[in-house]
DNA sequence: CTGTATCCCTGTGGATACTG
DNA sequence: CAGTATCCACAGGGATACAG
């Protein structure tokens, strides 16, 4: 027999998930993986992502660049050169996503097997 | 110098996130929460979840349900009774879950400054 | 090459009212 | 009590074209 329920036990939680901020959505986390090895450049980042387009892209980093995830910096001259690369508060969010990835590897099959089963009816 | 990114890194993938299935949504993430202790009621939930309408908390008890991470038992009788409970699944969340709070923990004031920051100009 | 500018579509979530 | 039924608003994401 559970205690009843604290009517404010998330109060001083955020009005969205718990989850680490932005890294829930479609891009920010496969944009983290990218850059996991070093800096890249805004083309190169294309090429897995595809086949997000530049706006959503450009949406992305600068999301992240603004919580302070990436930096980016700009090499003038022609043709025009940019590079993003991973700031140590970026990289710490891979703690919080392989604990997802593992989730996902161990129990994904049995999530998908449930849901496959509720769709019988 | 980091290797070129492969074009297929993410061929695998699901088109979402790698997170959880639905654990980045607005409710889920909370509810888990609610239901950790055990079965709730759905008017016991509706309390510290407020001020989710009946529609969504129906919306995402469901899914929840269809990927196996819940499940409801309806009592006979007047006035009507369900319970709601986590089964193994939906507790085995709790691993991805908690390291995502411990990454707000550490660095959450971190990402808000950074925002801050960047808001200044 | 690295973006911006428009326009648009969809899904999630919400407001309100009603029912078995 | 535990939902359903409607209707709706908004943000994220996308298509396409263009610019510095």
């Amino acid at each position: 027999m559970p205690e009843p329920l604290d009517p404010d036990m998330f109060a001083g939680c955020a009005d969205h998930t718990p989850l680490p901020v932005r890294v829930g959505d479609k891009w920010t986390a496969k944009i983290l993986v990218c850059l996991r090895d070093g800096p890249r450049r805004f083309s190169e980042l294309q090429v897995p992502l595809a086949p997000v387009t530049p706006k959503v892209l450009t949406e992305s980093l600068r999301a992240m660049e603004r919580d302070g995830l990436v930096t980016r910096t700009a090499y003038p001259g022609i043709p025009q050169r940019v590079e993003y690369s991973l700031t140590d508060l970026g990289h710490s969010l891979f703690a919080p996503l392989a604990a997802s990835c593992a989730w996902n590897a161990a129990h994904g099959a049995e999530l998908r097997k449930a849901r496959d089963a509720y769709a019988e009816r």
